[in-house]
DNA sequence: CTGAAAGCGCTAACAC
DNA sequence: GTGTTAGCGCTTTCAG
């Protein structure tokens, strides 16, 4: 070893100290440097970032944790109401308390109106000064950019949770690709229905959610190409709901007594499995749809439903946190990890 | 609050300090019975036990990695040689290095010819003394079984990886249900193949592996209730190399121009991938494998392969790691999020 | 058998 | 602008 004051055979690591001792100012500075903290002269800054770079420092996450006097505030703003999917994440960010608090942070749950952007944007807006961290689910608008913007700026880390919005600023997406996640859908439900042809539905929540349009786009590119013989129908639009998926899935059977193949994007599943069984479809129909919740579950269980995709509501939310807090604390993260994936559950590979 | 001497508003979490005091006694008499170390009085023990269950405390696991001198030491023995499956657990378990650092653990990888138990138990005995935890890959036997007990009794975590040692005290088996994997497969290879009947294939590469033959009973199982049109054949043995499959996959092409399904319960489908071009059988036989090696990979994105059911390489070293850590510092561990899942992959859900 | 005390690497209040 | 210093909760010598 060169000229370390270090004590013992340890694993060498660099230390803040080292990269002080480098730069030749004090912890303090090095401190102010990394944290982006003012009062130190331009000149102090690189000479510091030098050393960091040159002895490529990492703090070492263990010993930030236990100095830190308050924990990280993270806020997850959610939909109000919601369908079961968002009740998982719900719970699950509950859940997470106590991990949470052993990495010194603590989370706390919002909801607002997800189809306002207005709502949605003044809920955001009210939450500056309120956290070190905001995660969101809420739908795609300019008034919600602005204020997700408006949080960056004042240095508030942010995440987008499930359904994206493109602002500037914004540190990171946690959720799949719908695109993808629609062409899954297909190979599925093309692969499922085999030799056969005849018509297919489609019910999803609204044209206007993001997700949804991106699932639709996605099974409609593979179903063109791969599977020729079906004979895609005009979507329905059910806005999640059961009773109204319900009612529409009815209507559809009975126009088309025929029909092999269902595809159902969003939720309101507990409504289209009711709508199968009254119809003595349940089964015979190949039956595609997102988000293992309970229903959907029992759904495949019984036969009726024959794939479901999902993303894990629990990860999602994990990530989330685990993004968050590396950002904050500007530690290593494996972004390979974090990616979500698409899921694909049959009746034997349910977790 | 009570009788705390805590400065300040922190969150109040029971410190070890807290405990010693509820029991009368000094921090190193707490942290000795915690670590079940000698030399304390079992009076004194009984005190100590009692005031962490009554304030229910739980170590900081920052505080703890922070004043440990030596790094936990893990070990992973795999099979050496290897197809690409075990060459990706490899590689993660290089990749963690860095993470690991940060965990104040060091893992280290030491090769065994897993199809030899005498061999394997030796190299687990030798191990003995030289690591913290050991994490391994070896086919059940006897010996194997009562090597991984001695290391046990000497005081090592033990975790068994992809398949399992059903040994006293080993603390954890991290990886999938090979049965309910082999029943995915058939609800995959029964459904794709629709109204079809006629006969379907099946390669394995060892009768003898458990997990091969969970597989296989998982798959019978499906088949035989689910897609009585099919027929299955006898399993054929092609001991996970390339060269053995490719042969084997061609005579029974050649024997059976009508084949309708492949399932590949092993390794060698590089092998299987050249049969089917080659006898132009490539997309119109359904077939399913296992592990998402870049030859599945490739297969699946050129229609040969239908499906691929994986389970993830990265999670499962990651996952024992944890495992392992939790273990040895005596944290709390979210078993729930251990559970490795068994995923399937289609081209268009690829990660 | 038990206790006191010195750190682990970092943060943040408080000096200068 | 910059430096000094007192902890964070735990582990581990080293004294008794």
């Amino acid at each position: 070893m060169t000229s370390s004051s270090r004590s013992g055979d340890r694993e060498a690591a660099v230390r803040l100290e080292d990269v002080a001792q480098a730069a030749g100012v004090s912890l303090a500075t090095v401190d102010r440097v990394l944290n982006n903290r003012p009062g130190v002269r331009e000149k102090t800054i690189q000479k510091v970032r030098d050393a960091v770079e040159q002895l490529a420092y990492r703090p070492d996450p263990a010993a930030a944790r236990l100095a830190r006097p308050r924990a990280w505030r993270l806020m997850f703003l959610l939909p109000e109401g919601g369908n079961s999917f968002v009740e998982l994440l719900r719970t699950e960010v509950q859940a997470l308390g106590p991990w949470l608090q052993e990495q010194r942070a603590r989370a706390e749950l919002r909801t607002t109106d997800a189809f306002s952007p207005v709502a949605a944007a003044a809920a955001i807006l009210a939450l500056k000064g309120q956290c070190d961290a905001l995660v969101l689910m809420v739908q795609e608008h300019p008034l919600v950019r602005a204020a997700i913007e408006e949080l960056v700026a004042a240095g508030i880390c942010v995440v987008t949770l499930v359904s994206d919005v493109q602002a500037r600023g914004r540190s990171h997406f946690v959720g799949i690709d719908n695109v993808a996640a629609g062409r899954t859908a297909a190979n599925l439900l093309g692969g499922f229905c085999g030799q056969r042809s005849g018509p297919v539905g489609v019910v999803m929540g609204s044209r206007s959610l993001r997700d949804h349009a991106d699932r639709l786009f996605g099974f409609r590119q593979v179903m063109e190409v791969e599977h020729p013989r079906l004979d895609l129908l005009t979507p329905l639009v059910g806005h999640d709901e059961s009773a109204r998926t319900e009612q529409l899935v009815a209507d559809l059977l009975r126009q088309h007594p025929d029909l092999v193949g269902l595809y159902s994007i969003g939720a309101g599943n507990r409504g289209i499995h009711a709508a199968l069984q009254s119809a003595g479809a349940a089964g015979r129909v190949i039956w595609v749809c997102h988000e293992l919740t309970s229903h959907a579950r029992r759904a495949l269980l019984e036969g009726a439903a024959h794939a479901v995709i999902n993303q894990d509501a629990a990860h999602e939310v994990r990530s989330a946190c685990r993004v968050a807090l590396a950002q904050l604390s500007r530690e290593r993260l494996l972004f390979e990890q974090e990616r979500i994936r698409i899921e694909i559950y049959l009746k034997d590979n349910l977790p």
